[in-house]
DNA sequence: CGTTTGCTTGACTATCGTCAACTTTTGTGG
DNA sequence: CCACAAAAGTTGACGATAGTCAAGCAAACG
């Protein structure tokens, strides 16, 4: 993957960023990314780490015959793509458009050692990301279909609700489906389900979800 | 938990350790655990965290019903129990009689601030943990049972065969089954069943194993 | 040597996946 | 802005994989 490969892209000084206050000095590159637009894949050498600054991301890996499973969808604030080896070990692209800012990896070591800020930074994103993928597990592991998705619900209703606990999903069910190690009729009957039932409104046709029924969401969220 | 309530514990100085080179100041301290024992439950304090010198440990959580997932198994060399939060985000017993070493958390960052060798160290097993979990929840998502337990059976064997194809795993059928997302009955049919079509050898009920068809398995693992 | 714990095996079942048809939505070009 | 095509989503009928329940066997343990 070519970071100049983007369709936009802009420099710009640490002080517009969060993260390390080397005075004046770029330490990011801003990409916009399209929907589909694969920011690197498995395998690929592990040149740049990236935070979210909107949009979704999707990382995944894939078997040998193409089943899929996306390990995490990365919104606004989280970092992704750090990595142990030189390699990336799974793949990411935008799910929807999507702002990232690019970090060189091989900055990574520097930063950490000098910078107190952007260290505690990194590491509370890595820890992050572990107890998500542990949690993933369980679900992956010992979740019924329905008690998957009303995970998934809850968790997308916290990430990203206006808080009257409505929301318009980044994803498709493909997507969704590959999350939740299900086949995308399984969500969609699932969906229709709670629909039916009350638990959520699924407003005509579109990706947009309004939670009804929270406690029994909560209930199938064991 | 309580460290205090270990079958037995020993300081000893940093120079026994590949950790931090404190000459003479105790870093870490050494506990003896019986099979079964809880190092920590979910939800307890993080007082500690962990790196296994010999053994087995296996880290997992529980739904409220009892269905339980086991994250990872532990053995020699592997860092466990680091937590971003204040609390154990899952439960940690040993699988088998283990030796551990206990380190204070509050050290922590002391330590990484401090100690580059030993931040590297950290670093690289938190990394090293999210990729064993990414490589899980394929597995867990995606993954027939077959593939899972094919997988499983590739895994062990590197980490702990004596490389003649030959190891005794640590870890009951049960634990396992909870590893793998399965059942205890799928996992002994499909043992039984990698030994009856010549992939795997399993002397008469003991908990060894002997890969008798390496490529077979590797195919299975997709 | 007997009891407990772990493992295996069989019969049956349920949940979720597959295959297929159809509907709705989205996107594109005239 | 409409019309059509492509993509996404829904629904139903059916089936297969893995789960449940149950019984029996083997190992380990005191």
């Amino acid at each position: 993957m070519q970071v100049q490969a983007a369709t936009q892209m802009s420099r710009f000084p640490a002080a517009a960023l969060p993260l390390p206050p080397k005075a004046g000095a770029p330490v990011g590159t801003q990409m916009a990314l399209r929907k589909g637009k694969e920011l690197f894949a498995e395998g690929d050498e592990a040149e740049h780490f990236y935070k979210v600054v909107s949009g979704a991301i999707r990382s995944y890996k894939l078997l040998s015959d193409g089943r899929r499973q996306i390990d995490a969808f990365h919104l606004a604030g989280d970092i992704f793509g750090l990595e142990a080896g030189a390699e990336h070990r799974f793949s990411a692209e935008a799910v929807a458009s999507a702002l990232v800012i690019a970090y060189r990896r091989s900055r990574l070591p520097a930063l950490i050692a000098e910078d107190s800020q952007f260290r505690d930074q990194v590491m509370s994103a890595m820890l992050r990301s572990l107890e998500r993928a542990q949690d993933h597990m369980l679900l992956l592991g010992r979740k019924t279909a329905q008690e998957k998705v009303a995970t998934f619900l809850l968790d997308m209703a916290e990430r990203i609700s206006d808080d009257d606990e409505h929301f318009d999903l980044p994803m498709l069910r493909n997507d969704i489906a590959d999350h939740l190690g299900l086949t995308i009729e399984t969500v969609s009957r699932t969906l229709n389900q709670f629909d039916r039932d009350g638990l959520i409104r699924l407003p005509a046709a579109s990706r947009s979800v309004m939670l009804r029924n929270r406690a029994a969401l909560e209930r199938l969220n064991a």
